[in-house]
RNA sequence: GGUCUCGUGGCCGAGUGGCUAGGCAGAGCUCUGCAAAAGCUUGUACAGCGGUUCGAAUCCGCUCGAGACCUCCA
């Protein structure tokens, strides 16, 4: 834990809300639940931004030698429209519009959730259950709960007694809610007769004679909540108390509260040390989400095929994009940044390409300025990652390591000047940090070898060209290749490279 | 209506009491047959008003503006 200890790790916990030292449950191992999808439509890219955060979370922990059991879930059942009593699953009434299975829903959004993720390599989590897979856990925990007063049955359904529960403890803590207030605010809901008081939240639904998602309780057959089933995987995998849980900004209220009312009810104690929340992405300084219709899918930025965009952007590219904002502030998304950040990170993805290439051959005088300098920038990383994970600062912190590189090529640095230890250490943490911490790799070629053996022929005949001096040739050969999206860039002694887009 | 967050230069976006964020775009220069890439130099900023302080983008108050949550949402 050498690496912890030099740079101890700092969070903002949403739970008080104040930047403090994070201190793990047990010596080296970290449990952390986020809440995953509904798989009931396509993932847009809010919510990719929350899965990229709390994914370099995860990879920053385990690149500092952290044993991390990340659990993030799939929500297949169990989220209501709304909280009144007509409320239907979403994936039910998807299915109901579709004339689907509700499972063949679930497998075909939770299939494109994956490839989505992979697109944008977003790394699996450790385990990935699903809300479908503990029905009886959750009827078991519902059980407990009403044992324990502090849920009752109205005609089918359990309800959570959130007055009941303020009681003993604080209904509110961690969204700063006063229960008082959250009785008489609001708006109105339709029918609410089964509840004893509005606050009062679902943990198991009667189904309806038409409702085709049903499994058997003590109560007749119903469903789950939404909420419960986050409180059930969570500690079912991590624990009782577990030492990370996340989530987007918007399930802060109700689920997040819900889930600390349900656990600490049921179990007695505090289910969460560390409360993580990302903040939304936006479009034209609106949240985007599925119910305002701005969202942007995945499919439709690769392909440009959007009404804001002008082009299409790789995923890496977005991946950038995203990271260069802190994962706590909005981040307005629009065709102008996404193209300043195709630029940007195209400088970090070159010098990579460039840093892999080098090798140190042997040292000569040491500079032990240049040294110092480099292992600065090295430990400035994991300052910057440690300090609440500012990937932004981290990445300032890369592009002074790509000059840097940059200067090794040309020369401007002289490898014999610089130690090999130092230049080691410095190539694994530019590598390091980039591609497995911020999980940024060059963008996938998708181009056929075809394609590259004809643009290698190209290259050879405008080396020939130019050769003969014949320029007027050779530029046409640049220029028209330029055109297709395919630059060239002359290096030294007839070195060549190119970059496609 | 209640609760909360935010307002940084042409654009995006870090930063929380004094010390260059960074990227993109702009200007000039170097290198190059010309480009591109790379390097060097460079300008523009902290919504407004008032207060605390030796000193505030950063703390406090007010005003204006934007947004989120209070209903499903990452």
């Amino acid at each position: 834990m050498k690496l912890l200890e030099k740079f101890p790790v700092h969070i903002t916990n949403s739970l008080g809300g104040k930047k403090v030292l994070f201190t793990p449950i047990v010596p080296g191992y970290i449990g952390m639940y986020v809440c995953g999808p509904t798989v009931y439509n396509d993932v847009h890219l809010g919510n990719v931004r929350t899965f990229m955060s709390f994914d370099v979370i995860a990879r920053y922990f385990r690149y500092l030698g952290f044993k991390v059991r990340y659990v993030r879930n799939i929500t297949d059942v169990g989220h209501l429209e709304n909280d009144a009593d007509e409320g239907e699953d979403k994936i039910a009434k998807k299915a109901r519009l579709e004339q689907l299975e509700p499972m063949e829903v679930v497998k075909h959004y939770t299939e494109g959730f994956h490839e989505v993720m992979r697109q944008f390599n977003i790394l699996p989590p450790s385990i990935e259950p699903s809300a479908t897979g503990h029905i009886i856990e959750q009827v078991e925990i519902t059980k407990n709960l009403i044992n324990k007063g502090l849920a009752y049955e109205t005609n089918g359904s359990v309800y959570f007694d959130v007055t009941q529960y303020n009681k003993e403890h604080h209904y509110g803590a961690l969204s700063g809610r006063v229960i008082e207030e959250l009785m008489d605010s609001g708006r109105k809901l339709d029918s609410q007769d089964e509840k004893r008081n509005k606050v009062d939240f679902a943990l198991w639904k009667k189904a309806s004679s038409y409702h085709i998602m049903r499994w058997p309780s003590p109560w007749g057959d119903g469903f789950p909540g939404w909420h419960i089933e986050c409180t059930v995987m969570s500690t079912k995998y991590l624990g009782e108390t577990f030492d990370i849980h996340g989530g987007g900004m918007d399930l802060k209220f109700p689920h997040h509260e819900c889930e600390i009312a349900q656990a600490v009810g049921a179990n007695g104690k505090s289910p969460v040390n560390y409360w993580i929340h990302s903040n939304m992405l936006t479009v034209n300084g609106q949240k985007m989400s599925k119910s305002l219709g701005n969202s942007f899918l995945p499919r439709e930025l690769f392909a440009g095929n959007h009404p804001l965009l002008e082009k299409g952007f790789g995923p890496m590219t977005v991946r950038f994009f995203m990271l260069q904002s802190h994962y706590s502030s909005t981040l307005d998304f629009s065709n102008e940044a996404l193209s300043a950040a195709e630029k940007g990170f195209r400088k970090l993805s070159n010098a990579l390409g460039i840093l892999k290439k080098i090798n140190h051959q042997g040292e000569g005088s040491v500079n032990t300025a240049i040294d110092a300098e480099l292992l600065q920038l090295i430990d400035d990383c994991y300052v910057n990652m440690s300090d609440d994970f500012n990937t932004a600062k981290t990445l300032a912190v890369l592009f002074e390591m790509a000059s840097r590189i940059n200067d090794f090529k040309s020369g401007n640095i002289t490898l014999k000047n610089v130690s090999s230890k130092t230049f080691e250490a410095f190539k694994a943490a530019y590598i390091g940090f980039m591609e497995e911490v911020l999980g940024l790799r060059e963008e996938e070629e998708h181009n056929h070898e075809l394609v590259k053996g004809i643009i290698h022929v190209l290259i050879e005949l405008r080396k020939k060209a130019r050769q003969d001096r014949n320029y007027p040739l050779s530029d046409k050969i640049r220029d028209d290749l330029k055109g297709l999206g395919v630059q060239l860039m002359d290096g030294k002694d007839g070195e060549m490279s190119y970059t496609i887009e």
